[in-house]
DNA sequence: AACTATTTATAAGA
DNA sequence: TTCTTATAAATAGTT
């Protein structure tokens, strides 16, 4: 329709293009309004120009309303996505159900934290304390079991630094006696007091391991009675108050 | 276009409309489909026909993008509803927020009911076993007070039940007078027994009361040992264990 | 934006 | 529905 076929491809001429548009888009626009009336249909035209700007054209003047019976025909024919719609419908829902439970979870908590109480029942507050009893049971339990890894697990490093030591000892002590027969009696003053002061720690901190780890006839497998093996502070909550 | 004028105002016919519609629609989108592609356009078009059936045109088949461009138009134009984009975007925030804070009230819950342990450092089961220990104590002081007060309110029942039996006694004796000083000697076996019945059981039962509460001095206030009015089961967990 | 030669769309008829 | 055709409308290129 004009002095000149038009091939179906973009026109790469820039004013050209946006004259066309222009006429073309008023030309769709109308044609939208014609059918919408003389045939009783509802159209919803959405045209965005190449630079973004945004024309539109909907039956009654309610675009919302028109596209919102397309995503309900979308939704109700191919039984999924339903965009917005239908999908915000489940996130309301999912989201106040989220919320119900972070309600719930919450009171829950304060309950459990000794708060809130006003609101249980006689057989509620019983239930809780029996709860939390047998919580705290197991706890406890877990605890223990967690303090005797960490002594195990101290007493081994304990052994690994004695017998460091215990070899650092017996190295001294050669180094002495070495020292000792290549130097004949010369040199006995400055030397010496040296090499003793080390000595002296290594040993000191041994003997205390030795003392303790002594109480034990094998290692990690005889932690059944720990009492014996544990200075004071660490037997706190060990046993049932 | 055609053999005619027409009038831009429904047409009647229902058959002419019909077809009417048929072709304009097809060259509807024909010509969105022109300007699209010509012009380098977005177009959306959603036509429904009067029947109720949905046909559309989208550039490239797109049309959720190009509904959601115009959604997002919309919006940062008016400055308000956004319908489904924005308000989407704080949702699937707001979401996750609330998701992550039921998964951690909910490892909150577990810990409190002594599941999941493994994952507490000694600290934390220490913390933990603390305030189970608190809140245990805060409990136990609550559920004695409910008790006490449940109590309170039984004994107070009870009290009322028992004025109410004496005055039933009363009654009772009075009408035993009256009937022995109106009937004399003459009828005594028949009546006695139906009304001997329930004095029967009402005085049992007044006796039980009477010996329970007999034990208070006061009422509610002498509730500092409870101990001596309570049955075994009322009593556990009344005490620490 | 207006003009106009042409193409296109389509109303009516089959 | 589809095809045909006369004619109204739309619009490409020009001014």
């Amino acid at each position: 329709m004009g002095r000149g076929r038009v091939q179906l491809k973009r026109i790469e001429n820039k004013i050209n293009r946006q004259v066309t548009f222009s006429k073309r888009r008023s030309g769709l626009l109308k044609k939208a309004h014609e059918i919408s009336v003389l045939c009783d249909a509802e159209v919803a035209l959405v045209v965005f120009s190449s630079k973004g700007k945004l024309f539109e054209y909907s039956t009654d003047s309610c675009m919302e309303r028109i596209l919102e019976r397309y995503d309900r025909y979308l939704y109700s024919d191919k039984q999924l996505v339903g965009r917005d719609i239908s999908q915000s419908e489940n996130w309301v829902l999912e989201h106040a159900k989220l919320k119900a439970r972070v309600e719930v979870l919450e009171k829950n908590k304060r309950n459990f934290m000794g708060e809130d109480l006003e609101s249980l029942s006689l057989k509620e507050l019983q239930s809780l304390e029996h709860q939390l009893h047998a919580a705290i049971k197991t706890i406890r339990s877990r605890k223990n079991q967690a303090m005797f890894e960490s002594i195990s697990a101290l007493q081994k490093k304990d052994k690994a630094l004695q017998d460091h030591n215990n070899m650092l000892l017996k190295k001294i002590k050669e180094r002495e006696k070495k020292t000792s027969q290549q130097e004949g009696q010369l040199v006995q003053c400055s030397n010496t007091s040296s090499v003793l002061q080390p000595q002296y720690c290594l040993t000191s901190s041994r003997d205390v391991f030795v003392g303790r780890v002594g109480g034990e006839d094998g290692g990690a497998s005889s932690l059944t009675e720990p009492n014996s093996l544990l200075p004071a502070w660490m037997l706190r909550g060990t046993t049932n108050e």
